[in-house]
Formats: structure tokens, C-alpha cells, sequence
DNA sequence: GTGGTCTAGACCACC
DNA sequence: GTGGTCTAGACCACA
């Protein structure tokens, strides 16, 4: 049982699909073992409702992530994680589905003639975000 | 005289239309300095037979960046950077477009379960890429 | 240029959804030779309105058999059969795609108690359907 | 006394719905003779627990052969075939339950360009599955 | 012209 | 309760 499933985090002004924002999140936290095989995702209603979007959209997704081999189709239950996928993936596997956020990353900071020094500390107080929020 | 202009990076299999890849390219080398006031764009029919890409595809970019009176259309010469722009953004305006895809970077590290030492580490490789290419 | 193009043989009435029906017709005729890598395939609107269909649900079949990696997405012209797939598929291959349908009418007559010898005739008889359609 | 019922053939991943996969079994063994008016069948539980699946699935099934006239229910004892049910349907009948199937099949044949005698060879070996368990 | 996305709502099927 | 399918229609984006 995931305990309090953080659902997903929706930013419709994005120009991502919807649909692609919960696959990704979806495929990143099974990656990183957030959620391992046989656990439930929230049901499509539930998670319509929560962000305020249309069913067929949280359908979609994990219609696609079915197609894919991620997810389970269990009738009348819901979407669980599929049986074959493994509980997390290698730190090359999980670090090659970062790289091309990295890659374009650097692709910008070199255009804009940023040093590496100053786009690494930016990088690094991104990644330490909010200390005091962990009592 | 602009030396050798590396043309555009295009990837048509990028969900970024290709039109948006050429504009934020050229707004990030004006920004970082590498295009200066004045400097001639290559042309469209140029980029458009270098990257098998429609020409209209290319116009259109151009176009818009004109619009935001970013580039200037000179009579018989083509595109070039509009004079009214600043040499170099200062430092912080570099970072500040810099910031959205650091942020998406970090986010997706954290979702991934990557501890940030090795997210920094994946990073830095990137932007120090070929050591040789500077002679 | 495919010569006149059958669209698709769509039967609402029957259980198997229509965007599946599309799907496998393509898959088949793909794996049959009748469609070959870089072929066009009929627009989502030209089918849509062919068989009085909602253009999302041809839409909906091309995207999966996109994730499939059987058709690719060319921008502002439509859909074609992807490059990578190979022009026919063996005779072994081609058979073990119909293997489910006759597996299952093989398990049907035996509990039908029909004889071997009368359902192979009536087959024999559905495959050769119309002698005098080729004058 | 039905001499070792063979249960029946369930596969949950298929798209059929598993309640039809039980009627559907039912009405064709009835059709073909293996089972004759008064014939019991398995218990509702026996048949749940066989194949790991929900009670109420097998219920609805035999609830609606039982509303088609085809089962009837004798308190204490369970389904048994209903009375009035022929003992075997005619030759026609049987292939006219097996055609659907069969036209399936061909038309799939078809578009897979799989020559009509590779198609006849492939379904006779299916019809005869295995000669040594027949002792 | 092409396909993509999303909505609102209906109805179905399964468990 | 669960997800699936389809419709009608709107609007966007790309070439």
C-alpha cells in the first residue's frame, strides 16, 4: 500500500501535455522506486478530480504507460504497477533518463555564455532547495 | 562578419517545434554574447536546405523574432541583429533564462531518486564536453 | 503512391472496438507487403469522414501504432510507415499473426464437436471467396 | 455423470470478457453433444477458485445461460443442462456456430498475403493437436 | 492542408 | 467501485 500516493504534480500552463506530465512523473518514480511493481496508481476519477482535469487525459496516460509495458490493467481493481518491471532501475539507468535534461541544460548555458562554474552553483542550490523543511 | 557561424543545432524529433528551436537559439546567442548588434544571419533558404527543413519554417521564426524586434530585415542583405540590442545581458538576466531549465533538471533528479552529488557530477561532465575543440 | 488505398474494412457492430480494428488492419497489411516503409496512410479526417467515425478515434489508433513504432508522424504532411519496419515480414512471421484466429477456431470446433475434415472444407471455402471477380 | 469435466479454458488477459468465455464454452459444448440435457456443472466456487477468479464473474455467467434457457437451477445440487435443450444441433447449426470464426480468420489470412493453402496447412495441424493423448 | 490536445458528457463493461 | 469507448466540438500548432 502506498501510503498517501502524493498523486501527481499538474502545471497545465505548461507547453507539455498533461497527459505527458503524468507519464513522465509516473515512469521517473518507478525508476526511482517510489513505486514498485504491483503498486496501485490513484484511480483515474481521483486523479481528475484532484487536478481538475478531464478523465480521458489521466486515461490517456495511463492507457499509453499500459501500451508501454509499465502498467497493469487489473479489471475492476485499476492500474498497478506491472509485474515485470524491475523495483528500481541502476544508477546508469536512472542517470540516463536524466541526460537529456542535463544535455540541454548545458546546450543553454554555453549559448548564453554562461561560465560553468556560475550554471553548476545555480544547479546546486536547486537541488538542496529548502533545508529547514525537513524538522 | 559573424566567423563560421555554427548554424542552428534541429532535431525534428524533439517535441519543441522546430520553429521555437531556432528562435530560442538565436535569443540565447544574442543574450550570451555570441551575436552582437548588426551580425548577419544565415540565410533562410541557408538553413533550410542545411537542415531539410521547410523554408517557411525558418521565415517564420525569423519573423517573430523581428517582431519582438530582435532581429532587423535589411533590404537586399537579409536578417540581422537589431541594433538596439544590449551587447550582453548582464549576469543575472543570463541566469534568470537559464533558471527554468535548471529547475526542470532538479525536479526531475529528485523524482528519479538521484542523489545530487552525482546529479552535479552528471552536470558538470556535460559542460566541460571536449577539452581538444579549444586549441 | 499507394494506388487508390482501401481505407479500412470498419464494422461498428462487432465487439472489437474501432480503433483496434484500424490498428490490427494496418499491422496486417504492413506485414503483408500491401503497405511499405514510407507509404502515406489516409488522413485522420479522410477515414473519420469514409466511414462516418469521430476523427479521434482514427487519431487515437495512428498515435498507438505510432508508439509502436510502426508509423511516424511527419509534420504537416501525416502519417507514414516508419522507416526502420521491414518492406514484409517472413512467411513464419506473417503465420504466427494468424495463428491466434485459427487457434481459436480450432478450439471452437472441437467443442462445437464438428470433424476436422468439415471445418477445414468450410475454411477452404471463406478463402476462396469469389473466382469470378478477377475476369 | 459428466466423466471428469475439463472445466473450461480461461484466460484473463484476453480482451474477451471472462464471463463470456464461460457462456461462450457452455453454448458450444451443449451444441456439439459433450453436454446433454441433465448434465451437472462445476460449482460456481469450484470453478472461482480453479482459475483465481471472482465468484460473481462465474455467477453472472451461468445466470445469464440460465435466462437464455440454456442451464437451469436445481436447489441443492447446482447448474445442471436444462431439459427442453436438444441433445446435439444439427450439422448446419454447428457450422453456422463455428462461421464467424472462420471468416475471421480468413480475412485476417488475406491481408496478411498468406497463401490460401499455407493458411489450410497451418488450421489442419491446429485440428489435430496431439495424437498420443488419445490412449 | 496535416495531426494534437482537451473538454463535457454519454454509455458500456467488468468485478 | 474500476477503466474503456465514442461522440461532438473547440482550439491550437505545424508545414
Amino acid at each position: 500500500m502506498p501510503p498517501a500516493l502524493p498523486f501527481f504534480d499538474i502545471q497545465p500552463q505548461l507547453a507539455t501535455p498533461i497527459y505527458r506530465q503524468v507519464m513522465e512523473q509516473v515512469q521517473r518514480q518507478v525508476a526511482g522506486g517510489q513505486l514498485r511493481a504491483g503498486d496501485e496508481l490513484p484511480s483515474v476519477r481521483a486523479v481528475a478530480e484532484r487536478h481538475a482535469i478531464n478523465p480521458m487525459t489521466v486515461s490517456k496516460a495511463y492507457s499509453l504507460l499500459e501500451a508501454q509495458g509499465l502498467l497493469e490493467r487489473r479489471r475492476g481493481v485499476g492500474m498497478v504497477v506491472a509485474a515485470g518491471v524491475p523495483t528500481a532501475g541502476g544508477d546508469a539507468d536512472r542517470l540516463a533518463l536524466l541526460a537529456p535534461a542535463l544535455e540541454s541544460a548545458a546546450q543553454q548555458a554555453r549559448e548564453l555564455g554562461i561560465p560553468p562554474e556560475a550554471a553548476l552553483a545555480a544547479f546546486e542550490r536547486l537541488l538542496h532547495p529548502d533545508p529547514k523543511e525537513t524538522p
